[in-house]
DNA sequence: CAATTGGCATACAGTGCGTATGTGAGTAGG
DNA sequence: CCTACTCACATACGCACTGTATGCCAATTG
């Protein structure tokens, strides 16, 4: 029997990614001191960095796991909606509701992008560029979207906007309102992509 | 007579912000060494102190100045269209184009908005979206942009588009046939807020 | 011409990252 | 069942970097 050990390892890996996870969406990756959190794992730094290389190599860890629950939540709340195109809208604007949790804003959209560059780039941390892609596809397959138009760059600059509509929300004085406002502008620009009469 | 002094420092100023521009565009913000680009400068880390506060006060500086530019050579370009409606297209093709320079991204779009915070929140940096949403203000009140816009949030929208046309262009392996369908995909959703007959 | 301001350099201390090395618990062969 | 090995993780060390406290010298002012 050789489970016990596999699970301490696999334990110790969570306890790290989430004490991290939590130092990196709330004081910042740069002012993180990996003494700090892992000591509040329990943990040194020789644990680190025998499992993740390095500094960097955690924030990517951490962001594999949020993209995965992301990719989660988006595909729950969308699935439900009558139409394909309706699925599409919700799906951005459950992206946006996302966006406007602190920690994946600071660490998906601030720091994991400054560390670790362009997130298009990322190997592990797609799924939901992915799947707003396939659903594109498909609009424009069902002649719904417009046929001049390349999937993966939409859903590209949809995200970059929906980062934008979380962040405003995030900061304004008055969530409510601005919440409204953000959203309604989106999905204008969303208009866009239909096929005019 | 004052003025050797002063121009000294101002001087001073300029070589410290052109030294760290180019330290921050090139390796980036977290990599940059004070001393090293100090140095680079003809001068310590002393003078930096003295003139900024601290690192983050030097790159809010070095964010000034590029803002500054961009907002001048925007200007420029846009202030040549025929129309209104082509005007405000015109100025956000090209603060992609801007954004494609790498120095302009790196700076503007990534380190500066995870050691500074949301950009809208800068208080010396934020003169293209302010003539963003001048346009869209104006292009509303002729009837030409759907009433039921918030201008400024509908620029920020359209800023956060354009940062990821321009990275998704700048790491394209074949530039010159990403930049078509970046620059097609973001006019497809300005076009969402066109009012329609 | 003396006094003072202040621009900038130098010296110092604290902290954090990365690496090299050590140790003890689990694991495999005889 | 005992020994040798592996490997997860801790400890110890060196280096680099930021920020502050202090010092010096030139320029300004009366």
């Amino acid at each position: 029997m050789h489970r016990p050990r596999k699970e301490m390892i696999a334990a110790t890996r969570g306890k790290l990614i989430a004490a991290a996870r939590h130092a990196f969406g709330t004081i910042g990756y740069a002012e993180a001191s990996m003494d700090d959190f892992t000591a509040s794992a329990g943990l040194t730094r020789g644990a680190l960095y025998h499992h993740f290389g390095d500094k960097k190599g955690l924030l990517q860890a951490v962001i594999a796991e949020i993209d995965g629950e992301m990719a989660v939540r988006v595909n729950e709340v969308a699935s439900k909606a009558p139409t394909r195109w309706q699925h599409f809208v919700d799906e951005c604007t459950t992206y946006i509701e996302m966006a406007l949790e602190p920690e994946i804003q600071r660490i998906m959209f601030r720091d994991g992008p400054a560390v670790l560059g362009d997130p298009a780039q990322w190997p592990n941390a797609n799924a939901c560029t992915a799947s707003m892609t396939d659903h594109l596809t498909a609009l424009q397959q069902e002649g719904v979207v417009v046929a001049d138009l390349d999937p993966e760059t939409a859903a590209r600059l949809i995200n970059g906007a929906s980062s934008q509509a979380a962040q405003r929300i995030a900061n304004s004085k008055d969530p409510e309102a601005t919440s409204k406002k953000a959203i309604a502008a989106f999905k204008q620009l969303l208009e866009g992509l239909h096929k005019r009469a």
